[in-house]
DNA sequence: GCCAACGTTGGC
DNA sequence: GCCAACGTTGGC
């Protein structure tokens, strides 16, 4: 089982809406090494839930549930998308802030190429935020 | 609102 | 195949 970190914009798909739906595909994914990571997710995986701009925090998890397909919002089988299901809140969220402070997770793609909208984490790195998250 | 970082496009 | 121009993302 693996790990990531999944970002998206709250005002075009928050934290609210997703607890809303429960369960929803990851779609609109329309840069290669984003899509090459979501290719890679298998059923189970975690992927945190980061928010950007305005909010720049992870708030919580959900989970894989349904590996990758042809994303069925374009006409081109380039792009894939994955369903993800709500799995659960943090009780206090991490800040980006705090992950930039944090030196364990120095290394994750979130500081170092913050455009980048699906990336996979280590297992540690994982280990590292869950105790931030307490 | 600005700008750095990055990806994509298209002319040569 | 290179690279300049341009568009987009996202942190500040």
């Amino acid at each position: 089982m693996s790990y990531w970190i999944i970002k998206s914009d709250p005002e075009s798909y928050g934290w609210e809406h997703m607890k809303k739906d429960k369960k929803t595909y990851w779609d609109g994914v329309r840069n290669y090494q984003a899509r090459n990571n979501l290719k890679l997710m298998k059923e189970g995986d975690i992927c945190l839930f980061y928010l950007s701009n305005k909010e720049k925090r992870i708030v919580g998890e959900v989970e894989v549930v349904k590996e990758s397909y042809p994303d069925p919002t374009i006409d081109d089988d380039t792009w894939v998308a994955v369903d993800v299901q709500y799995l659960k809140d943090y009780n206090k969220s991490i800040t980006l802030a705090e992950i930039k402070k944090n030196k364990k997770l120095s290394d994750l793609a979130l500081v170092k190429q913050s455009r980048l909208s699906v990336m996979p984490i280590t297992i540690m790195e994982y280990k590292e935020i869950q105790k931030l998250v307490e």
